[in-house]
DNA sequence: CGTTAAGTTCGATACTAGTCGAACTATCGA
DNA sequence: TCGATAGTTCGACTAGTATCGAACTTAACG
C-alpha cells in the first residue's frame, strides 16, 4: 500500500482547509471522526460509493484535517485535532460546536 | 438600488461560510476588512476588475459575513462579526489570527 | 439634463470539483 | 494459492464556479 501524503502542521493552509469543510459530506466526516478515536472509510461512508469516500479522504487528508493509516486491510482515519488546534486555535471548535 | 439579501445569523450555514472563505480572493477581503469600520468594493480589488469583486461581495454577502449599505453612489462593506463571534464562537478568531 | 463614478448584471469561456462504475492493489484467512 | 474484503485509481460525465468585458442602474454634482 502506497503511504499517503500527510502535510506537516506548518504548511496547512487555511484555504485548503476551508475549501475541504465546505463540502457536506466532509463536514460530516469530520463530526463524526471527533467522536471516536479513529474510524475506517467503510463506517463513515452514508452510503455513498467506496470511490466517492475515497476522494472526499483524500481532500481531507492534503489538507491536513485527517490522518490516515493503514491496519491491514483496512484505513483507520483519525482527525489531527492537535495539531489543527495548534495552528489554528478555535477552528476546530467552531466546528464541532455546531452540530454535535 | 436594489436592497441587498443579507441572510439572518440563524440562517448561516457553516458550508456556504467555508465555501466563502476557501477563495484567496475572499479570505483577503475579510481579513482586511477586519481592520476598518467599513470599506467601499473599490477599496478592496487588487487590480481585480469590478465584477469579479462585485461576484465576490455577494458570495461574502450571502454566506452572512459581510453586510453591505449603499451610502450615496458606492457600498459600505463590514465584516458581521458580533454575530458571528456569536453563531460561531472562535472561527472568526482563528481567520483573524493566522494572517493579521 | 448630461456627465461622471461606483457597482451590479449578463453572457461567454475556461477551469475546477463531485459522482460513480470499473478495474486495480494489498492484505488477511481458509 | 485462491478468494474475499477494504480501499485506491482511472476515466467519463456533470455541475458548479471563477474571470472579465460590455451593457445597465443608481446617485451625486455641475
Amino acid at each position: 500500500m502506497r503511504p499517503f501524503k500527510h502535510p506537516p502542521a506548518d504548511e496547512f493552509a487555511l484555504e485548503r482547509i476551508f475549501h475541504a469543510l465546505s463540502d457536506p459530506a466532509r463536514l460530516e466526516i469530520v463530526r463524526r471522526l471527533a467522536h471516536v478515536e479513529a474510524a475506517t472509510c467503510g463506517e463513515l461512508d452514508g452510503g455513498r460509493p467506496k470511490s466517492s469516500m475515497s476522494h472526499h479522504f483524500r481532500i481531507l487528508r492534503e489538507a491536513g484535517l485527517v490522518h490516515t493509516r493503514g491496519a491491514g486491510t483496512l484505513h483507520q482515519n483519525s482527525l489531527r485535532r492537535t495539531e489543527l488546534d495548534t495552528r489554528f486555535p478555535g477552528l476546530l471548535d467552531a466546528v464541532l460546536r455546531q452540530a454535535p
